[in-house]
Order: C-alpha cells, then sequence, then structure tokens
DNA sequence: ATGGTCGGCAACCGA
C-alpha cells in the first residue's frame, strides 16, 4: 500500500501538479489540507481523468481537507464527533484494511494569541478522537499538516526559530500527547539526517533554493504498520517547482 | 535584517 500527503494550498491552484502526481505515482490513499474549495465548488471534472474517490470537506476561504482513494472508501466523517467546529481540518475513512486519519492541524499564529492555545487544546481533542475510533495494535495511518517541528534537525535554523508557534516546547509536547497514544514517524524511521523539509516559507527570498525549510508534514502509522514500512520519502515534482507550492508530498509505502 | 509572497477573492486574512 502506497500512501502520500500534500498540503495544497489551494486545490483548485494546484490541479496542474495534483492531477499528473496522481496518474504517475499511483498511491492507494493521497490526502489533502488547505483545499480551500467550498464543497459546491470541489473540482470533480479535473480529477475525473484520474479515477480517484474523494471526499472532502471544505469551507469558503480557508483550511479544507480530502482524501483521495483508488478503492472506495469506508466509514467516511469529518470533524470531531458532535462537534460543528472544524470540520474541515480532520476526515477519516476505512481504505482495506487502514483507518486514515487526514488533519490539518491549527498553525497557532502567535504564543500570545488564543489561536495558539486553540492549537494545543485541538491535539488535546485528537488524541481523544482518536482513543475513541482506533486502537493502537489495528493499522492506524495519522497524516497530514501537523503545524509542528518534532526536533532541532526540522528545522533550517533551530536556534533562531525556537519559540515559533510550530517549533516549541508546548507545541512539541501537544504532539507527542498524540504520538504518544502509540505513533512512529515513518519518515524518521527511515531517515535520521537534518535537512529533509517538506515546507518552504515563501515569503522568504529563495527558501527552497537555499533549503530554507521546515518539516512540518508527516506519516505517523501504529507499531503494526510501522513495522511493514519499506519507504518513506519526500517528493517535491518538477511541476511544483515550475510555480513553487510551500509543502510538498510527503510518501511511503507499506507491505500489506 | 523581525522583512518577504501567495491564494482566495475583491478588503484584508491566514500561512
Amino acid at each position: 500500500m502506497k500512501v502520500a500527503t500534500f498540503n495544497a494550498n489551494s486545490l483548485r491552484s494546484r490541479l496542474h501538479v495534483v492531477v499528473p502526481w496522481l496518474q504517475t505515482q499511483a498511491p492507494d490513499v493521497l490526502c489533502l489540507q488547505e483545499t480551500k474549495v467550498q464543497d459546491v465548488d470541489f473540482p470533480h471534472e479535473a480529477l475525473r481523468p484520474t479515477g480517484y474517490h474523494c471526499v472532502f470537506r471544505g469551507e469558503k476561504k480557508y483550511n479544507g481537507v480530502a482524501i483521495l482513494t483508488k478503492s472506495e472508501p469506508q466509514d467516511v466523517a469529518f470533524g470531531f464527533d458532535d462537534e460543528p467546529l472544524d470540520a474541515a481540518r480532520l476526515a477519516r475513512a476505512r481504505v482495506g484494511p487502514c483507518l486514515i486519519v487526514n488533519t490539518y492541524v491549527p498553525q497557532g499564529q502567535d504564543r500570545q494569541l488564543p489561536a495558539f492555545q486553540y492549537k494545543l487544546d485541538w491535539l488535546g481533542r485528537l488524541r481523544t478522537y482518536i482513543e475513541r475510533h482506533a486502537r493502537p495494535d489495528e493499522p492506524v495511518l495519522w497524516m497530514g499538516d501537523l503545524n509542528t517541528a518534532r526536533e532541532a534537525k526540522d528545522v533550517y535554523d533551530p536556534d533562531r526559530l525556537w519559540g515559533h508557534v510550530c517549533y516549541c516546547q508546548e507545541v512539541q509536547e501537544a504532539l507527542k500527547g498524540v504520538m504518544d497514544w502509540g505513533f512512529v514517524d515513518v519518515f524518521r524511521q527511515h531517515c535520521d539526517e537534518p535537512g529533509h523539509y517538506t515546507f518552504w516559507d515563501y515569503r522568504m527570498p529563495k527558501a527552497l533554493e537555499r533549503n530554507l525549510g521546515w518539516r512540518l508534514d508527516y506519516i505517523m502509522a501504529t507499531p503494526p504498520l510501522a513495522k511493514r514500512c519499506r519507504t518513506c520519502w519526500i517528493d517535491r515534482p518538477a511541476r511544483a517547482l515550475a510555480k513553487p507550492s510551500d509543502h510538498t508530498f510527503l510518501v511511503a509505502e507499506f507491505d500489506i
């Protein structure tokens, strides 16, 4: 099974990347975040040639998640149980034997603002949600833009960036709170080096060329799946380079 | 140096 995650930063403006990527990489599952499209405007026609099943929940301008699958997904649901808020940040579906959880974790804006506490609380609610819907001895994949750099080697300048909402003790502990349930960061299982990033801020001049990046996107697997993870890599397709999006694809293959 | 540029969508907000 091959799975991938990509923060699209507008699905409609990234169709020239996503459609060819699906056709050449042919993953079983692609999780998208920041689709930035209301459900009524979802680009069905553009995606039809790929043959993928699409389940999605969007908002007018912000957020939005989608799960694209080769086989028909089962038990699809959006948002936290019985909570109307943030349905466009959390999607889940059963694909074959796997439970897929796709999240766009709130960025947090600034540590002094309520948005940051909301981010920490959000990760706490996610832990409760996962406890309710899954068991760590089952095949579960938690994927997406987690807006958290786990370690110093996950950012280009750890000394200067320490204290950022995506790289500080509070957020790392909140993420660990979810991982402690039973998730393995499968990219780190295969690669221990610094300098492998999934996000480059395009407000910084030549951030991509200078590799001034962050590792904010993850594929987290429960132990029975992590044991069967053959490879995990960061894929930045040439089409994305032509008009750079700020995130890139993260891909993993499992022997199941 | 505490900036910068996108995307949505029509004035700023979020990242």
